[in-house]
DNA sequence: AATTATATTTAGATTAATCTAAATATTGGT
DNA sequence: ACCAATATTTAGATTAATCTAAATATAATT
């Protein structure tokens, strides 16, 4: 059993395991949840002892399956309870956050099973990120190129297949970032070109040769 | 700013006071919340400091008005939550307790204000306790024990003194529940038991220990 | 009123989580 | 390969909440 910091830590350094390399260093957690280098190094032997990430001295953590399994029941409750505070008390999809980190403490495996039946056994929360299911199995869909969905459809920013300088800059001015949820609005035939919102703004025009670059995550 | 564990020290000292003399004793508040007198005895004098509580040694505290407003906004939390865990996610009335212990201390204001209007600003609890205002303000008509009515008398069961699972569960059995309309159809002298119909069924017969713990609000 | 029993408080330790400052290890540049 | 810069760990303190054991106050009983 984890106390409530050991599930923050844990479910952080599950986060920056997914987004970097697999194994994760302490400057990197104690960035992440705004403490201190010496403070992680203490957790992470706890978290070490008690099996849920294999930590060795200077080289950072990874975390076990038995972790894995552990992060992601915070995660699913975490975004459960998004999907509650927006489809049911209308919150904003960005006014969720600091609650839902309140929320997904919250120990009863009966409530999470009602909220999620209740809601509709959702599969993404409202930021489009996937909900792990009760056995932790998470729907990875393989990433599209924004240029093959469909009209109406929607995702989440996952990659991009350019990294050059230059096509991250234009990333930057189209408002799009690694996590913005995105809806194709209008495809063009004669060009290929589509017309997405990105992060719920005003449409905006994309050419043929962006949209192949990005990859998205179809919720 | 109260912590979790302030919260619910102040909670558990409203409530004694509600229930016996308004200067509640360490030993009083150390059963209740199953802990050491000497635990309590560090506790209440950190929340006289705060100004929640006046305390004097060796003669036991009483909740200041701030307290007051403080221990009722957890106590509206609590009852809130328990409507929602049964009204929507179909739980029985002897399973919310404990899940409501852990999100009543969720902080939001927000939260708790858009959970009150989705649930329709409902005014008592699964148990018929009265749901505090935000103000604080707390509807407090008085409730009568079904064995205290009178022959013939009509009315509507509000609450329960007893909430062990094994009451509700014979509650259950006898088809009552909270805004169940009850009449008093027999009374019998020499055991001062009574027959009575809920819910307008066939009149059923109570003993006199049942008919004390049901408290009902006569029309 | 004295004595015993009970209730309450204090003193001193313990655990979880954090911090600062100092020590040690790793990495990167020349 | 060395040295400096950076990253990480350890040592020692601190705060919140708890405990046991000892001290002290209040209440009850004769």
């Amino acid at each position: 059993m984890l106390s409530l910091v050991e599930e923050n830590y844990l479910k952080t350094i599950y986060h920056l395991s997914k987004s970097g390399h697999s194994q994760v260093s302490t400057n990197a957690i104690a960035d992440a949840i705004h403490t201190k280098p010496a403070s992680v190094s203490d957790m992470i032997q706890k978290l070490d002892r008690k099996g849920v990430i294999n930590y060795t001295k200077y080289q950072g953590v990874k975390v076990t399956e038995e972790g894995r399994q552990a992060a992601l029941k915070v995660i699913r409750k975490h975004r459960l309870w998004e999907v509650f505070l927006v489809q049911q008390l209308n919150f904003n999809w960005d006014e969720v956050h600091e609650v839902a980190e309140q929320l997904e403490h919250i120990k009863s495996p009966l409530l999470i099973e009602r909220l999620d039946a209740f809601l509709g056994h959702p599969e993404a929360d409202p930021h489009g990120d996937p909900i792990p299911d009760a056995k932790g199995a998470i729907n990875t869909k393989p990433l599209k190129q924004l240029h093959e969905l469909s009209l109406g459809s929607e995702g989440v920013i996952r990659a991009v297949k350019d990294s050059s300088p230059a096509f991250l800059q234009h990333m930057d001015k189209l408002g799009a970032y690694l996590g913005a949820p995105i809806k194709v609005e209008d495809k063009v035939a004669y060009d290929s070109s589509m017309q997405v919102a990105i992060d719920r703004s005003i449409p905006i025009f994309i050419s043929k040769e962006v949209a192949q670059s990005i990859l998205v995550q179809e919720n």
